[in-house]
DNA sequence: CTGAAAGCGCTTACAG
DNA sequence: CTGAAAGCGCTTACAG
């Protein structure tokens, strides 16, 4: 394509670092440098090459830069979440921190149960010579999953509900803190058979979750009836068969905690297939506070995680070094469930 | 890092085409040329190539090739529709119908209402030049975007309510043959008195699924009275709003049909709000089933639109050519819109 | 602080 | 049908 070309709408040539070194009147192994944000540059020579690279519109090409680097501009997020919700703000979140960097989200959802789980990750990460790599729960709990990233130099951040690594690499989310503002609000509302919907053991956040909510129950004096006590699978159809399980016992809870929303509305559905009205009956709490529980009926009081917040958490993390800061000092606050009040749970009879 | 990097838990240095070539015993050119199944080589050399690439595990590095073809191996997925669910499964077709190419998925959201929308699709498609883009609606209806993957030269497809474009560029979904349904279903149900609740004109999907409701309905010898038809915004929200102005009408409607889920659950909110029972004293049906209309009460009937498919069947149309087909004739299922028939719509009283 | 040379791993354009 | 040379747009390693 001669430079003078006459195709109607065609865009002209970019420009790429000879010709800002050409019009610079520098080699291109300072531009380079300027690019890099190498110190080695005087001040006069650095404002001059950055006049030209503005002048030319001159962006660095990422696939050029990749192959010298020998690592490519590209942040994979692995994820086995089922919720769309959860993926979408975290995605959001990432971008989020993402804009302006240069760097792009490749997404890459897997499977857990998979017995080529690994050989899978590794094809991903190892072909695209991935920048980094961030993880929500459960996939970021595998730890087989971890010493295969550590084993291929690839960074990563694990986001998760206790820590389960360094501070660099890990952004915490402190469920348990949510779960107990669950339980103290039932507390406040005269509850005291309240009773716990767990998830499936293979989740660390059901562990946390439940944790919080127990030890804050009983600072109140309110203990956990064994009865009272459902393993669910965090799946809607498992809320239905745990509503059922704990309304049909001889003596009911008034209140019922589940640790995520879809089991809260399964509860729901459990509680009007048994003719049962809401929240006059049985007062719900859910965790996530997914779009639904602002939807459903009576709203769902629920536990919301800043999702958004912490995908950017983790993408801010894993450029930090390319911003020349320690992720491990990376002055980031705290992530904090917050309960958001609706109308499904209401005072004790 | 010498060959023999005796660091534990290192991997050995990936193969390339020159230890291909090497081992083969034939011209890196003539590996390049089995990669790219190119015709020109002859059958025993590229079984002899083939067999090395197998046993040294090599895989083409996707910068390097990117680098040279000018194109990297990137799928953009560039979209404005807030319903996570929706883009979630978007994504999911299209990584079904990546799996195995090498190309990997870039999620790239975007808002029609920015003034730099153009600008910023421009960097990022120029930037990673990218292989092609994947657009649902409402981007996928935006001339100005188009013309700009045009001048850009950015292979496209889009995903659209109906044909915008030629048949090797579009994935068309027929939302009026859904909407038919729910038309036929409410007249199968005995209800005369039916409204209808749609979409933002800036969405051709509310025209589309509007035509085909009133259509059928007019097929059926029902009217829309002008004060049962209501336009939303594609909101909870705005539903919400549509139930009350419907429903303080002095002869309300016996049933609603909403163009978007959101909306019917707004209408749910609303007649509860006023004090009515459901499905007793309304029937509702929306459309995009959600995972939530199975989940409120009573659960919605709605119109179910295959979108994880539409995600697959975009994503094969832009590797037909890489596989040598044409994409125009690609053998491609229609997508079909289906009614799925629960609870919350039932005979006229 | 700056630069000329070689290289990242592939493909295009040209020969033969 | 096959190959040697040059190049894609950057960076590393080495000089100075």
């Amino acid at each position: 394509m001669a430079q003078d070309d006459p195709r109607p709408g065609k865009t002209a040539k970019r420009a790429t670092i000879n010709d800002v070194a050409r019009v610079a009147e520098v080699s291109k192994k300072t531009v380079s440098r300027v690019i890099n944000q190498s110190p080695f540059v005087r001040q006069d020579t650095r404002e001059r090459v950055n006049a030209v690279i503005k002048a030319l519109g001159f962006t660095p090409d990422p696939q050029a830069r990749g192959l010298a680097f020998r690592r490519s501009f590209l942040i994979g997020l692995i994820y086995d979440n089922p919720s769309p919700t959860y993926v979408v703000n975290m995605q959001q979140g990432v971008l989020d921190a993402l804009k302006g960097s240069g760097l792009e989200l490749v997404v890459h959802p897997c499977n857990r149960n998979s017995p080529t789980l690994l050989e899978d990750i590794r094809g991903f990460v190892e072909r695209q010579r991935l920048y980094g790599v961030i993880m929500p729960p459960s996939v970021s709990e595998d730890e087989a999953v971890i010493a295969l990233l550590r084993e291929l130099d690839c960074p990563y951040v694990r986001i998760a509900s206790v820590a389960l690594d360094e501070p660099a690499s890990m952004v915490v989310t402190n469920d348990g803190i949510g779960a107990a503002e669950a339980a103290n609000h039932l507390a406040d509302l005269g509850h005291l058979r309240i009773g716990l919907v767990r998830g499936p053991d293979l989740f660390r956040s059901s562990a946390v979750r439940s944790k919080g909510f127990l030890d804050a129950l009983s600072a109140r004096g309110i203990p956990l009836a064994s009865e009272y006590d459902f393993k669910g699978a965090y799946t809607f159809e498992s809320g239905v068969e745990a509503g059922h399980a704990l309304l049909s016992l001889a003596h009911p809870p008034s209140a019922i905690f589940t640790l995520n929303d879809d089991m809260a509305i399964g509860i729901m559905q459990a509680a009007r297939e048994r003719g049962l009205e809401l929240p006059r009956d049985l007062s719900i709490v859910g965790f996530d506070d997914l779009p639904m529980a602002a939807r459903v009926w009576p709203n769902l009081t629920s536990v919301r995680l800043p999702i958004r917040d912490m995908g950017r958490m983790a993408a801010e993390k894993l450029l930090a070094p390319m911003r020349g800061v320690d992720a491990a000092q990376l002055k980031q606050p705290e992530v904090r469930p917050a309960l958001v009040v609706r109308k499904s749970a209401i005072p004790a009879a």
